[in-house]
DNA sequence: ACGTCTCTTGACGTTAACGTAAAGCCATTC
DNA sequence: GAATGGCTTTACGTTAACGTCAAGAGACGT
C-alpha cells in the first residue's frame, strides 16, 4: 500500500535506458540476477532491478562472468552481518584483478611483438620468402 | 626421389614438440591449415608443416582467428608476385594491432576502475549498504 | 595367434551469453 | 470486430576451437 505507485519501468524502457535487448533482461531474470515484478504477465522493473542491472553491467566490464556476478550480488542481499562473505568477495575481486593484469601483460607483449613484425614489412606471420617482396609491399 | 628420406615427424612427435594435442593437429588439417603427408593412413608432418604450425601458434598469440591465419598463410603460398595481397596482409595485421590496443586500453580502464573499488573496501560491485560493513571487511 | 601400442575416422559434447523465430495473450484503436 | 502493437513463453540456433568417446586398422613383439 505504501508503494502502490512505486516507480517502475517496462522492459522496453529498461532496454532503452541501459542499451540492452529484451532477451538480455529475460535471460538475466532466468539466471536469477534480476527479479522484476509482474502485472498480469508483463514485467515491471523496480528501482532495485535498475540498481542491480547497473552493477551487472559494471561487473561485465570487469570481466566477471554472470554466475560470479550473481554470487556477489547475492552476498549483499543476505544478512549484512555475514562479514566473512564480504571478505571473500574481496578476494574474488582481487583474483579477478590479477587475472586482468595478467591478460593485459600478455596483450602488451603480443602488441609489442606484432609491432616489431610490422616494422619489418608485410611478413606479419614471419613468412620467409624474399626480402624484396617485403620492400615492394612497403611501396 | 630426391626427398625419399625427407625428415618428417609423427603426430606424437609434433605434439611433444609444439605442446598441442593430436586433436588440434587433425583439426588444423581439417581446416586446411596443415597438409601432412600420408604413409598408409598415418600422418607425417613435414618441415613445411612445422613452419606453418609455428606461424599458426604465433598468429594465435596475436589473437588472430584460425580462419584469418589460414588466409594469411595461403597468400604466402600463392605466387610471390601478388604483391597486392601482401599489402592487404599488412592492413589486416594493422587492424588487428589496433584491435589489440583498444582491448588493452579498455582493460586498463577496467583495472584502474576495479583498483579504485578495492581501495574502498569490499564493495566491489558498488553495493551501497552501510559504510561500517566495508570498514569491518577491511578488518 | 595374441596382446599392446599408436594411430585412424567419425561423430557428438562443451561453454557463454545471448539471437532468433514461432505462436499466442491482451489492450487499444479504428 | 479486426487489425495493430507490445509483450509473453518455449525452444532451437549460434560461435570457436577443440574435448571426448567409440570402434577399428596396422605393425610389432612373443
Amino acid at each position: 500500500m505504501t508503494d502502490e505507485f512505486e516507480d517502475t519501468l517496462s522492459i522496453r524502457e529498461m532496454c532503452d535506458t541501459f542499451e540492452v535487448t529484451p532477451r538480455t533482461l529475460r535471460f538475466y531474470e532466468a539466471k536469477e540476477l534480476l527479479f522484476p515484478h509482474r502485472v498480469g504477465t508483463r514485467r515491471l522493473f523496480t528501482r532495485r532491478d535498475r540498481a542491480r542491472l547497473k552493477l551487472i553491467l559494471r561487473g561485465k566490464r570487469f570481466g566477471f562472468q554472470l554466475e560470479e556476478i550473481r554470487q556477489l550480488l547475492d552476498m549483499y542481499d543476505r544478512d549484512d552481518s555475514q562479514i566473512a562473505q564480504l571478505s571473500k568477495t574481496y578476494e574474488i575481486a582481487k583474483d579477478r584483478l590479477a587475472d586482468m593484469e595478467r591478460q593485459r601483460d600478455e596483450l602488451d607483449e603480443a602488441i609489442a611483438d606484432l609491432r616489431e613484425q610490422l616494422k619489418w614489412g608485410a611478413r606479419v606471420l614471419g613468412a620467409q620468402k624474399t626480402a624484396h617482396t617485403a620492400d615492394q609491399a612497403r611501396k
